[in-house]
DNA sequence: TTTTTTGATTGTGTTTAACAATAAATTGGT
DNA sequence: ACCAATTTATTGTTAAACACAATCAAAAAA
């Protein structure tokens, strides 16, 4: 019964409070000044002054030459961002088929990255002293300000108890205690987990959804899986154990085929790019006598193939479907389309959207902004941005 | 983008915010001590005595004679709760076919209530008249202590805006702004919005998840209309616009019927009381020449009758299959059935979870605690939280 | 130049929560 | 019955930090 919503404010809080709300602010802004703060956050200039001056001296936030000039009268002022220097994360993306370990400073550049395939008969102990060795090499570079480490799962994962429930055709990972591990191993540095989706989905956010002021943004990762993360206020929805957001199990067709999950007519049965790739494949063995990649079927679409475009629609329709869903219960203001499928483009983007429209109010369907997410590693930065946010916001 | 991310602390705030923790633990734990308050919050007891002690004078809360006795050593803790004098908040509760108007005390107790009907010709502007003049003969009894006003209207009711977007069968409220008529009448008054089924959700997660320490609670109303509230951290999830919860029209077929929303196979076309009434009709016109009502469905189901078990049965298929969409995308840890359709009992609540079972992960399913809601009004007692939350909290 | 405007900084006072000591109330042991 | 131990509640003092006011700094307009 220890909620947040119980805790108490001390003096010593206030001070704690006011110092992670001016970060946030120039973290989130990502150049802005003094006055600006001031102005913002309703702390009175000389609060603000005092702040900024210990973020400086402690070498979090630094200033920058010159603001951008306007006609504008008075004193210009002086621009603060994340400094560059000293500060690191790492982050630890855990995949099927690989793992990547990257070092970033606090703009969220990535100064230096790896990326270690994981053979298939690995063991989970096999794979965890390969994470450690690759860590180990990154905090030679940076033991001294290390933020922290974040490192991602693959989903289904428990984010509250912090294990991972399935990942399938890979090694025994639900019975070895990953973070556990990690946080023994490393002991005085903070470990900060969540599921890939949900990263990406927070990524997504600090850079599509500050810009646009959205107040519930969606993010929906198409691809081999078919996952979503809702963020508002900041924070991505977890759930009261951290699985919220598997829109790829959500049923479209209760009289559908049945998925592994239990449930029948799955949204990730029809959508899929494993299942898309599938029911290309009969077609498309006439043409290429070799098995089809997802890179051909983008290729393909864009030449306007017939058989493709009229799978590739069918896909649209049934993730239209999916999102039509969860807009009637979430009612986003912003909904991204990220992995794989984001690479066919606003054409396929446009054809989801004539669907949507069809299927829910007017008022509500005028409130949403469709885009598409780019095609950079979202993951890595969204974990990037979990650590900055529990460790010093 | 004056976001309250980025409100920043003042010294008089910390005495504000910390006074709401205290009342916030005393209005939801119903009853609690000082040391209690000091323990849960991490404030000094010293600065919880002071506190306490303003309240006590502001005559919110009061002091209870005594706390029920443990073999415990140490002098005895004083009891604290909500003053019952002489704080007033009013509800006012439109429905299609009536409205309400409630006196409640500062404990949530109704002290006195109204119900008026609403003539189906009725303008609104005649009916805005009739609930002005409700509202002012409770008024007079309460002027000087009155908290604010809390009015809840059918959905989909665009939260944000406050604008009623269609009620069917009702008069001209689209084109009729209700809260703004009403808070330009009481310039001085607080006046507090909520779309009722959230209501009810509110008042849901006061009863039911705060007992069982729900993280996150949803609450299906399903009656005439299916509707849902998802409730986390004390709050009803509105969405951007404040339709968030509209899981009466998500689809569990894609080539089901049209709904009228555009949509194509929605839970409520298949779920609604309306719906088990009509597709009863045939078979009961065997029995009985009047055209049924729910209570007599509730008494046949209860009676075992077959046509209507089946019926029922297929209603609760329906059901699961929605639920499982939304215990997908929002992994609740606690389901409350309300609405006309509680009135089923607990069997039907079996009967549902055992579809939803076999739907979703184990670990998942295992995690969420499904109950009935109770019989009451529960949009009056969640509309007064609401004004407690947004007045005093 | 001088004035005006806006941004940033420094000195002073007030607020409020923690700390420390004390009082109050109750149980258990001798 | 009385004293030690224990828990709850209160009061006097101290320290922290934010607001306010005054001042300095820089840039455009008069």
């Amino acid at each position: 019964m220890n909620d947040f919503r119980f805790r108490g404010l001390t003096a010593k809080s206030v001070q704690e409070i006011n110092r992670g709300v001016i970060l946030r602010m120039i973290y989130e802004r990502r150049l802005c000044s003094r006055s600006e703060i001031a102005q913002g956050s309703g702390l009175d200039a000389s609060t603000v002054t005092r702040v900024v001056q210990q973020l400086v001296d402690d070498r979090i936030v630094e200033e920058s030459i010159l603001q951008k000039v306007e006609n504008q009268r008075g004193r210009r002022s002086i621009g603060l961002k994340m400094a560059a220097d000293p500060h690191r994360v790492l982050v630890v993306r855990l995949q099927r088929l690989n793992f990547k370990v990257a070092m970033l400073d606090l703009t969220g550049s990535i100064l230096k990255s790896i990326e270690i395939p994981v053979n298939s008969v690995s063991t989970a102990e096999n794979i965890f002293d390969h994470i450690v060795e690759s860590l180990n090499s990154f905090l030679g570079l940076c033991k001294e300000n290390l933020v922290g480490i974040g490192i991602t799962l693959p989903g289904p994962f428990l984010e509250d108890s912090e294990r991972i429930v399935l990942i399938t055709e890979s090694p025994d990972w639900h019975q070895f205690d990953l973070i556990k591990r990690l946080r023994e191993h490393y002991k005085n540095i903070p470990i900060h987990s969540k599921h890939d989706a949900k990263a990406a989905a927070l990524a997504v956010w600090i850079s599509q959804g500050l810009d646009s002021e959205s107040k519930v943004t969606l993010y929906l990762s198409a691809g081999q899986g078919i996952g979503s993360g809702l963020v508002f206020s900041g924070n991505v929805f977890k759930g009261s154990l951290g699985t919220a957001g598997e829109i790829g199990h959500t049923s479209v067709d209760l009289n559908g085929p049945l998925c592994r999950c239990g449930n029948n007519g799955c949204l990730e049965l029809y959508t899929s790019s494993l299942a898309l790739l599938r029911n290309l494949g009969k077609d498309w063995q006439n043409i290429s006598s070799q098995p089809i990649s997802f890179e051909e079927v983008v290729v393909a679409y864009k030449n306007r193939n017939p058989s493709v475009l009229k799978e590739v629609s069918r896909v649209a329709q049934y993730l239209a479907q999916g999102l039509v869903n969860s807009i009637n219960l979430m009612n986003p203001d912003l909904i991204v389309l990220g992995d794989e499928y984001s690479k066919f483009g606003d054409s396929f983007l446009e054809n989801i959207k004539i669907h949507i429209q069809k299927k829910i109010l007017p008022s509500v369907f005028k409130n949403i902004n469709f885009q598409l997410a780019p095609q950079t590693d979202l993951v890595i930065g969204g974990s990037f941005h979990h650590v900055i946010q529990n460790e010093m916001l």
